[in-house]
DNA sequence: GACCATAATGATACTCCGTCTCGGAGATTA
DNA sequence: TAATCTCCGAGACGGAGTATCATTATGGTC
């Protein structure tokens, strides 16, 4: 059951864009050997559905109807898998959003909770060398950058 | 009570390099008004006695003496006057450890717990105008550098 | 469709980390 | 000495996440 997708729906209602999301995580969960549960559909479009970085607390209770354990598993599931990231707030807070893939940090607004990724940064090489003259090898890193986003940004 | 210190002591047995520091760092406090405790002097030569990165948990078991709560609040005044800084390890544990002063970020053995300064790198600058491209105007960041030692390099 | 092995679920208990509360003990000042 | 204030410690408390485990749903096979 469930929305089933629809392959070549001619003109019918298009669904709502983020279901499209949820078929597609979904999907490649499937080819990781995951089962499409309905508990987990409803967590992927509750976190598709989010616009800002959200607590997992927040989304238990945007799901009442899903137990906590299993969001919070869901939500492993998917920071696991790369579908989710983690950002961290000043406070330390730890939050979620939908993943752009791959590699790369965030630039958090710390007035309304908007988040956007930093692009044109190329920190890792420079950690990397000062890494070494540590006499390190690095082999990872956390990195977060808080400020105000243009919209909330004023004088 | 307690070790005073020993202003010009001519020749005697010169006592362990911590308790200089823990004098130095109780005159701090008592500069910003607060007061010199027994208690509190047991945390930060406690503090000033770890070799490595350290957690609240592993301080308050090896001051049995002090209160929990006592213990947590002289951690939390040594971070807000800047004497001892906290660090994160990759499984988002914190640690904290004796300051070098100043902003600076950390190198952390992910194999051994040690910890370096991260030197000679500019991060903020760069941090700062990706910042600005995408339109926030930075204010803070948190950075934690994981690798390898050179002690615990191997192949 | 029926069957089955097993992945997934959810209620709840529990752990961990840190803070709060509050009565009491020292310091500090008047 | 009395009043005030910081600090202390025992323990209660709270939030966040995990473990347990009986029950259910899923997906492959016949
Ligand atoms: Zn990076
Ligand atoms: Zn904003
Ligand atoms: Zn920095
Ligand atoms: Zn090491």
């Amino acid at each position: 059951m469930v929305v089933t997708t629809p392959k070549h729906s001619g003109h019918e209602h298009p669904r709502p864009r983020s279901a499209a999301v949820v078929d597609d995580i979904v999907a490649q969960l499937c080819d990781l050997g995951y089962r499409d549960t309905e508990p987990r559909r409803l967590v992927i479009s509750a976190v598709a559905a989010q616009s800002r970085p959200f607590t997992a607390e927040e989304l238990c209770s945007a799901l009442p109807c899903v137990g906590r354990a299993t969001v919070y598993r869901g939500l492993r599931l998917l920071v696991e898998t790369d579908q989710v990231c983690r950002v961290l707030l000043e406070d330390r807070e730890l939050r979620y959003q939908l993943s752009h893939q791959g590699h790369h940090h965030h630039l958090l607004c710390a007035v309304c909770g908007a988040s956007a990724d930093l692009e044109g940064c190329d920190v890792e090489e420079m950690l990397r060398d000062a890494a070494a003259t540590a006499g390190f090898k690095m082999s990872g890193h956390w990195l977060e950058v808080y400020g105000r986003c243009g919209e909330c940004a004023e004088d």
